[in-house]
DNA sequence: TTATTATATGAACAGTTATTCATACGTTTG
DNA sequence: CAAACGTATGAATAACTGTTCATATAATAA
């Protein structure tokens, strides 16, 4: 009881509800911020990551990838479906390899985004 | 047995060793990969991000943001602890209360790209 | 066709993480 | 000083996520 009662006080007594009417209006929507955060949580896993700044340089199948960031094969199967999921990789066949690259231009802008941020 | 000979196979055959060579050379250092990876993390959870882009409009007490959002003030605390940590908020106590704030206009401006991003 | 190779996938497991609960801390007020 | 308020924090819990293992699929070669 005593707890919510300080919850309650919290409500009702300490907002500014001026304020936070203001920015409730101004902000993006629920669904846009979820969007957003899903969008977010692609990046945010260092294998994931990893792949995405090697295949920046070149399409590359997925053994390749494996060897290069020293990887099982499955664990880049998985993190690949991830990407393609989200529309940040594309998948090309040839024979019985499969070849991986970018979506497109604007992934690779955000890549070099990416780098820029952390040069500062 | 059988399963780390087919890796090995896929180790010395498959690879194209000029290529993930020279993908190697070009590629971010991974001590870099993974603080990107780490920085994209913060921004990859729902409640993290309904938290900024409500401080991108103005500075606010726990409180409102709790309000605000319909959390808990216990769980925005956390979150801005987190957000803190990463330098992407500061807090300016005033008496009881505590206001945050986005930490600088970098932030503001990676959370417009956001935005930006969203519209494509 | 059978064997081999490259890749994909479902299930299990382990590690991580966000929220809640209880409580402590810091400040102001009476 | 004690009470009240806004905020912070440690521990526990539940949900999620990445990797591994076993196996399946698709394509090629013998």
């Amino acid at each position: 009881m005593d707890t919510k009662k300080s919850i309650e006080k919290c409500e009702f007594l300490c907002v500014h509800e001026d304020v936070v009417q203001d920015v409730l209006r101004k902000m993006p929507e629920e669904e846009t911020l979820f969007l957003l955060a899903e969008f977010f949580k692609v990046f945010g896993d260092s294998t994931r990551i990893r792949i995405l700044y090697a295949l920046r340089e070149t399409e590359l199948c997925v053994c390749d990838i494996a060897n290069l960031l020293g990887l099982t094969q499955t664990a880049v199967s998985h993190q690949l479906r991830v990407l393609k999921t989200s529309k940040l990789v594309k998948a090309r066949r040839n024979g019985k390899t499969v070849f991986y690259s970018l979506d497109d231009d604007h992934i690779h802008l955000i890549l070099d985004m990416g780098i820029c941020h952390l040069e500062e």
